[in-house]
DNA sequence: ACAAGGATTACCT
DNA sequence: GGTAATCCTTGTT
């Protein structure tokens, strides 16, 4: 698998987050196992973007937005769900694309799936079904067992826990543009985007 | 120290 | 479709 280069987030965050849709989310967790999941939802957060956690500023919490570009930037919302986002923009610009569903391959969800609710939970026949796995910033996080200590990991690098890799290109008539999720400032912003022919879709609109 | 609110999810009808 | 649960971060006393 072949990491996104620097460059990739040093286009402008809008066209990442665009671009990022298809591309791997790729988690090599302590015992080796390899875990990987196509990218289906993004949503940007730019300066001067009231919704942006940088917005008013920088602190102990978010101040991996202010870094390099092709880091992570790990957040907690509401206190107990994890948010993985990828850092965009030169080294000073706080921007960043939240990464809110991925889809896994077949073989891959069976045991992420148990692994994730234990071996007697089913794992559901329909791919709708198995949006609790992975649909959804908090649970996608869940699933990848992606906490507060992968904030500041280079995306870039193909040997961390946590990197980004060339997928596949999605066509544009195969992307949905709308406004953000779980906001209320900013939003009227159309800065979501996610796949149209995937289950696993956090939310429709 | 304390209160308020949050880039959500789970569980109910 | 609607609502409660959950608890950390931040800004204010």
């Amino acid at each position: 698998m072949t990491p996104l280069p620097l460059d990739f987030y040093l286009q402008p965050t809008l066209a990442a987050a665009r671009a990022l849709l298809g591309q791997l989310l790729v988690r090599r967790f302590a015992d080796g196992a390899v875990a990987a999941g196509r990218i289906v939802e993004t949503e940007a957060y730019t300066v001067g973007d009231p919704a942006c956690h940088a917005f008013r500023g920088r602190t102990r919490s978010n101040a991996s937005m202010w870094g390099p570009p092709g880091r992570a930037y790990v957040h907690i919302n509401y206190g107990l769900h994890y948010c993985l986002n990828a850092v965009t923009a030169p080294e000073g610009v706080p921007e960043a694309v939240l990464i809110r569903a991925i889809a896994v391959s077949p073989e891959e969800t069976a045991w992420l799936w148990h692994r994730r609710f234990g071996e007697e939970v089913a794992l559901p026949a329909k791919d709708r079904d198995i949006r609790p796995l992975v649909a959804g910033p908090g649970r996608l996080a869940r699933a990848f067992a992606i906490d507060k200590t992968f904030d500041g990991t280079d995306l870039t690098n193909a040997e961390s826990p946590v990197h980004l890799a060339v997928g596949v290109d999605v066509p544009d008539d195969d992307v949905t543009t709308t406004t953000r999720i779980g906001i209320t400032k900013g939003a009227d912003l159309p800065w979501r985007f996610y796949v149209r022919s995937s289950p696993f879709v956090s939310r429709r609109g």
